[in-house]
RNA sequence: GGAGAGGUCGCAUAGUGGUCUAGUGCGCCGCACUCGAAAUGCGGUGAGGCGCAAGUCUCCGAGAGUUCGAAUCUCUCCCUCUCCGCCA
């Protein structure tokens, strides 16, 4: 959601901004309903302004024992009545109408951010490490895990389906190491204070991220009208939904672990072998809560926060800023973190590190308020993976590889996994 | 799941059909008194929309209804608490 004040009076710089992504949405019908909604709210506002007079006389008059006067006073009512009636429902009607609109629009791309139509046009902004020399050609992870029996994958589809996974022995351990060395890395590390969240979340709160109207068809729903999360993004940004901050609380740092749920639904046979891209999968999400003007410098130490899990690890990766034209609807700037896979021959993508200034807290009504007194602000929100476990899993299985079938397990995650190496 | 009690402007409370533009206390802000502070006194102190402004409208958990008029009455839903049942 944007300022309806910058749509309507900087139509077309908001036009153009769009464009650069490559996106279009509908300002005409915004500004045609726009005008008439205010039209109709101020004639009903006059309506009932006359309305108020005349009720509130009619009870003076009772008070004063004036019972003729309040009867003919109670006679004029009934046209106003009618009209009022009327005009409220319009009003709803328009309303709704033009919040619907207003849910379609994307977020602007930031000035910083380059032009571009895809992700062919992103640009590298740094790499760290070096892609390992191995002797031979690398296994990819499946066949790493195989031998070391670490997952399971024709059991994971039996008793779910294709794209579940199903870790064994050595491979669940180190999975659950993962996270758990994560979470503990950024919040004693980085400071984030850990929030463990619901995995079923309402439709307000899927509205408030972004992820809905737009994007039901990537979501696994449930009875009661609930829907499993696709990233803790969504239950951590919706803990204070419909809140107004203190700004001497800000900026709020909040990391989560959680289970990820995704349909996949328009990436069917893409990225199917392995763990590359499946249908549930464990994730430590970092959320923040600026002050608008603090949100780019935010963004920066973000990034490094989610890179700073793979220089403990040892892993070779590049972080990527995307063009404008492959940012998606909801950001106004974001960077990925892409993680090198040796087996697999390619660069994965393992986090995305976002600012979407105001466009979520706009629609979760997030505000903040500097001093006491001052109007509320919306605050910016930022979010950004640190980081998605199974590409994590996938890259240590193929880069740590050993030339007699062993894993070694890196540094960092030895008191986890208990051991230093993992033998078939 | 069953029974009961509740949800009021940061917190606590009052309000059971009309001077409620929601009262009071606490907290907070400003001013006065003071060398300074405490105490005290006075004033202020929610959000959103429309409007150049004056102003005006909406919001007492959410929605619908009754009425000239609803925080107050009716219905539906949500949430919290207590007890019971079930259960990791």
């Amino acid at each position: 959601m944007l300022d309806r004040d910058l749509i309507r009076n900087h139509t077309e710089a908001v036009r153009a901004s769009i464009a650069r992504k490559g996106l279009v949405a509908p300002i005409d019908e915004f500004l045609a309903i726009d005008v008439t909604r205010r039209l109709i709210q101020t004639e009903l506002q006059e309506k009932q302004a006359e309305m108020n007079r005349i009720s509130k006389s009619i009870g003076m008059l009772m008070g004063q024992g004036k019972k003729e006067e309040a009867e003919a006073a109670k006679s004029q009512t009934k046209e106003l009545k009618d009209a009022i009636s009327i005009g409220e429902a319009r009003q709803r009607e328009t309303e709704l109408e033009i919040r619907e609109i207003e849910l379609q629009f994307p977020n602007l791309p930031h000035d910083s951010v380059p032009n571009g139509k895809d992700e062919s046009e992103n640009v590298v902004v740094r790499t760290w490490g070096e892609k390992p020399a191995f002797d031979e050609q690398p296994q990819a992870h499946w066949d790493v895990a195989d031998r070391l029996k670490m997952l399971d994958l024709p059991r994971g589809a039996k008793i779910a389906g294709s794209g579940f996974v199903l870790y064994t022995g050595q491979g669940a351990r180190l999975q659950r190491s993962l996270f758990t060395f994560m979470i503990n890395h950024q919040t004693s590390k980085n400071g984030y204070t850990e929030v463990y969240p619901p995995y079923l979340v309402n439709r307000a709160s899927l509205i408030g991220t972004g992820n809905l109207p737009k994007f039901e068809e990537d979501l696994y729903k449930v009875d009661d009208d609930l829907y499993l999360v696709p990233t803790a993004e969504v239950p951590v940004t919706n803990i204070y939904r419909d809140e107004i901050l203190n700004g001497d609380d800000l900026t709020i740092k909040l990391a989560a672990y959680s289970g990820c749920f995704r349909r996949e639904a328009g990436a069917a046979g893409k990225d199917t072998r392995g763990v590359l891209r499946i249908h549930q999968f464990d994730k430590v999400e970092m959320v923040k809560f600026t002050r608008p003007e603090d949100s780019y410098a935010e963004l920066e130490s973000l990034l490094v926060d989610a890179e700073s899990v793979l220089q403990e690890l040892g892993l070779h990766y590049r972080v990527i800023e995307l063009c404008a034209g492959d940012l998606g609807a909801k950001g106004a700037k974001c960077y990925d973190v892409e993680l090198w896979s040796p087996g697999v021959g390619r660069y994965l993508e393992i986090s995305s590190c976002s600012n979407f200034e105001a466009y979520q807290s706009r629609r979760a009504n997030i505000r903040f308020r500097r001093a006491q007194g001052d109007k509320p602000e919306f605050v910016h929100i930022l979010n950004g993976s640190g980081l998605a476990c199974p590409r994590l899993f996938a890259a240590i299985l193929e880069t740590f590889q050993q030339p007699d079938g062993s894993l070694l397990i890196p540094e960092a995650l030895r008191p986890y996994v208990g051991t230093d190496r993992i033998v078939a």
